[in-house]
DNA sequence: TTTGGTGTTATTGTCGACAATCTTTGTGTT
DNA sequence: AACACAAAGATTGTCGACAATAACACCAAA
């Protein structure tokens, strides 16, 4: 949980972006900044940095920082790398988890199935569960720098993408399956599977994305 | 270049790290290292927050920040990353690598082969080659987001574990043989080759230094 | 002797002000 | 009218001091 004033300044500010409440592509101003979530520069500056780290703005020494905006290359480069990562993540958890793990993960699952019954075709419930499965594969990689990577830096990037291009469609009630269909290869210990598994879950992800992309743009 | 004074203090620390300068696992404190260096503590804690970046040093909240120590566990998960990273930058870079490009890694190889004879079996110019040339192909994969994980992130946690548990033997003169045969694949726009022969060469430096890393701890 | 609590010390987190740099506006020249 | 240059304004980078938290030492009690 956050401690210091810039743990809880940083979720602010992530959430803001995220969510498009701080309009991607959109200058930061540190003094404004500070004014809005009163504190000092100290503490938000060392907010902006982890932020420059996640990818969510951009630093240009002496000049200032801006949101990033969002681009088809930037998500084509971003979902190259998530399906290459994703995919040694379910390798590795595929030996590396426990079976009181899987048991959890497959609980989650079924839980988020009977919540998704009832609000069918809902987009944000859907991401939610959707970020907390590939977290608990993540996880169960036990490799720190690859949790690092994925859970820490990329993965606010997705959800902005996600949360500012939308996510619906027949796509969100098949991602359950293809949920399923992961731990399932990774209950029976193939990493094989689960890799080419999840590669094609993130690939699909991408390919709608990047058709909403392309018809809110064009 | 280094434009600001946290831009210099950052690149002095990472050296000292890097090179056992500062012992790993020692205490970083904020007032001495302020003092060494001739600053204030502001633009330290810059530095610090992006050596946090890097996983050079490890921070505790209100408790202050660590030197990272080296393990075998770090090492197996760092090049797990690596040997999946670099073989993507290996297919991305053979699609998107120009003629021109590959001609001067290709000058760059030859230029190193020739100083190696020389200086046959010392070590730190074929390392510094050796990142040259890594560095080469991963900018050559045009992902931006895969070029800051390795060039920014990674990369001196693992000259880090190069420099202190040294880098010799017969492996020092076979990286060139596996260079040429990697940039070669990529000229042939074989990205799967490339990809393959270049998780060997990582795998193959990975076993060296775990070599050197059970001998000396045994 | 060991353990628990407390007071002291040192370190980190935060603040407000100053200095250096960049951006912008306005003016003069070609 | 267009361009270059200069001054003004604003923004970022840096500094020194204060506040809050954690580590340490010391003392007391079991």
């Amino acid at each position: 949980m956050p401690v210091t004033a810039a743990d809880r300044v940083l979720l602010e500010i992530q959430r803001a972006i995220v969510e498009g409440d701080i309009p991607a592509g959109s200058k930061i101003s540190e003094p404004e900044l500070a004014r809005r979530f009163d504190l000092s520069r100290a503490p938000l500056r060392e907010a902006l940095a982890r932020l420059e780290r996640c990818h969510l703005i951009e630093r240009i020494p002496n000049a200032g920082a801006r949101v990033v905006t969002l681009s088809k290359e930037g998500l084509i480069s971003l979902y190259q790398l998530r399906e290459e990562l994703e995919g040694l993540a379910c390798r590795l958890a595929a030996e590396q988890m426990t079976d009181a793990e899987i048991a959890e993960v497959r609980a989650l699952l079924d839980q988020h199935l009977s919540t998704q019954r009832v609000r069918e075709g809902e987009s944000y419930y859907q991401e939610a569960g959707d970020l907390d499965f590939h977290y608990r594969i993540i996880l169960g990689s036990k490799n720190p720098y690859l949790i690092n990577i994925l859970c820490d830096e990329l993965y606010f990037l997705v959800r902005m993408y996600r949360v500012q291009l939308g996510m619906n469609g027949p796509r969100v009630s098949r991602a359950f399956d293809e949920h399923k269909a992961i731990i399932h290869a990774i209950a029976n210990r193939d990493g094989e599977l689960a890799d080419l598994l999840m590669r094609r879950h993130i690939g699909a992800s991408r390919r709608n994305i990047e058709l909403q992309l392309t018809g809110n743009q064009a």
